[in-house]
DNA sequence: TTATAATCGAGACGGTACGTCACGTCTTAGT
DNA sequence: ACTAAGACGTGACGTACCGTCTCGATTATAA
């Protein structure tokens, strides 16, 4: 009796919400991919997801919400830490992971984001800002402690500079950046010596 | 497609014109400063510069446009070079322009448009990068030429992460860049030993 | 013990419906007297009743549903005539008696109703005015019956314009009748003779 | 010259905007006409009149206001008094009228407005039902000053009850009053000396 | 006592309409 | 030759209720 009225519970996984809160995330990746951030429309997304636009409203009351759970696994990348041995090596690690998470289209919606200025996100690219420096931070401190980087070091601005200039790079380059744009600007930033011994 | 059926006549001469043209662009910067850039509307510069909104229309076709002359004298800064003597010298001048132009309304307005991303401003964002970046690279191709600089020295990089790293620098840090961030900066980014010629 | 008092409970109370019907009722009509028929809302109900709207939906199928619920009992006044002994007397009584109702917050959510014409009302606004007016035609018929008024009256227009003046004449004048104006309005439907006997 | 520019101007009564306000008066009372005024939405309306939404926003803010636009030229017709020479006849002049208007879709809704008590209308309603009385207050005082009618009575509750009992006829009797209902209303309220004189 | 049948609370959803805002276009008249 | 004034279509905004549905949890009554 309770199993045939309930025929549909092995197929369906989670409450109709989950199919909702999965449809919509997929849509407005779709819809940042097609028109970016700056420009994208919660009609739009509704449409694309095939849900109301109600709906939408209910569960994300701003566009800067929306772009959040969308880019949340995107920046959950960041938490791990690398560790190749090297200060060069950990913050390649870091460089690479931002540039390709930037080839994602959840990726340019952040970067849009970040520097789009909007108000509306002021909070949300504070957070993700310092969620994406912590592990340059973090290894920059590894470094100074295994003594591979002089202690006088300006780990805040090599830091910094390095996060900011691949964030940017295509914005102000036109394509991606490839792996030989990564070393230059790292060996740019650090200090002769650990960036040789790094790239050795 | 857009641009076929439009109606605008672009800037015009004429008697009335500048008085029209004046208040229109002196009011553009007032609303920036107010709103910023991302959300000031045509209405809001119509009211302020006390002129009908087709006016508006007819001369300038997009925000874009009334950006672009906003924006243009604070960009002309940039066609001079300093000429201090030395890389540092010359590269430190430039980022305290930069700084400086920063900190006027119509210098906002021209960060967040070129953060923005909105697409309508493409163009002019790649222009004024372009025109921002021009004297950086002037400056190190000098350096380069009186052997202040290895010829080695990646000076593509170092102008932009100079740049980047100055112009983005409010954003990042909550706080304009003091002359002191601007030396950290570009010791970081410039190799050691001009770096500290420039200081000496 | 325990056992005893839920079984009290149970046949006490019957269902625990009762409960929520109640607490839906009296919250319904402090709804209309919040805010009057016309925009009162079940979300309004509900918060009002602490029960939840989808109880609300279950037993009423429409605001019409609740406000016949309400309104019930006020209508069953008019089932039992009054007796007084002349018609004015009889007709004043009535009168009286609706205009102390549309004093009640319930009494004005039916008048509003009435008057409404929601099309949802339709048929309980039908059969409330049909028991609304019933008590006036019993009342004139005995009337005639015992002589005191001539047959060839006009006792189906003297009671529509009865009951209607006293029920719109708060619309009309802004205050509720007085006695004295529930005795003007009988006095200029009644045939002189009848009316004067009424208040001698 | 002229000419040739100005091709439509012989064709078009007035400018764009007179076009508009005619398709939207005659699309609302289409609406009315369709569904009444307690549930006649702004959007149906646009939609009839082949006009967009925000254009209705700006000319009338509320249905109170679209309302009042299609329903004035009705209550002009009261600002003239009909002159039969008996108030029985003046007042059946005036209630015929009453009648009539309510058959139109405009005074169907005019009616529906005046007893929906939504509040939006309170005002407009106030004055619509005094602009009406006064034709009947006026015929009844010159009945007075002409000696047909006895000083001492009660022309305002008589005014109230025809006024009332004709427009509200309907409501209460499912069709609209006859001539010889009309007759009948007035015979009721009117004073028996007054009222057979009139039809005499 | 223990099922079974009625409720109820909670929460989500699709949907309609609201009233507002800014956009960019157009026309007419005025200076 | 320009500008002012004003209207319009368009698209999106964010909100409020509507009525419906499903899912446990709780309770009442009957086996």
């Amino acid at each position: 009796m309770t199993e045939s009225t309930r025929r549909t519970r092995g197929v369906q996984r989670g409450p109709r919400s989950v199919q909702v809160v999965e449809s919509v995330r997929v849509a407005t990746l779709a819809e940042m991919a097609r028109v970016g951030f700056a420009s994208f429309t919660i009609d739009g997304v509704a449409k694309a997801a095939n849900v109301n636009r109600t709906t939408i409203y209910r569960r994300w009351p701003s566009r800067a919400a929306l772009l959040a759970s969308v880019v949340e696994p995107l920046i959950e990348r960041y938490d791990a830490d690398p560790d190749t041995g090297s200060v060069h090596g950990d913050l390649l690690a870091l460089t690479v992971m931002i540039r390709d998470n930037a080839a994602l289209p959840e990726g340019r919606a952040l970067i849009e984001a970040v520097t789009s200025g909007t108000g509306e996100l002021r909070e949300l690219v504070r957070a993700m800002t310092a969620r994406t420096l912590a592990p340059f931070h973090r290894a920059l401190d590894r470094a100074v402690r295994r003594h591979e980087l002089d202690p006088a070091a300006d780990v805040k601005v090599i830091a910094y500079l390095a996060f900011q200039g691949v964030a940017m790079w295509e914005q102000a380059h036109d394509r991606p950046p490839t792996d030989d744009d990564l070393n230059r600007i790292l060996r740019t930033v650090l200090p002769p010596a650990s960036g040789l011994r790094g790239v050795a």
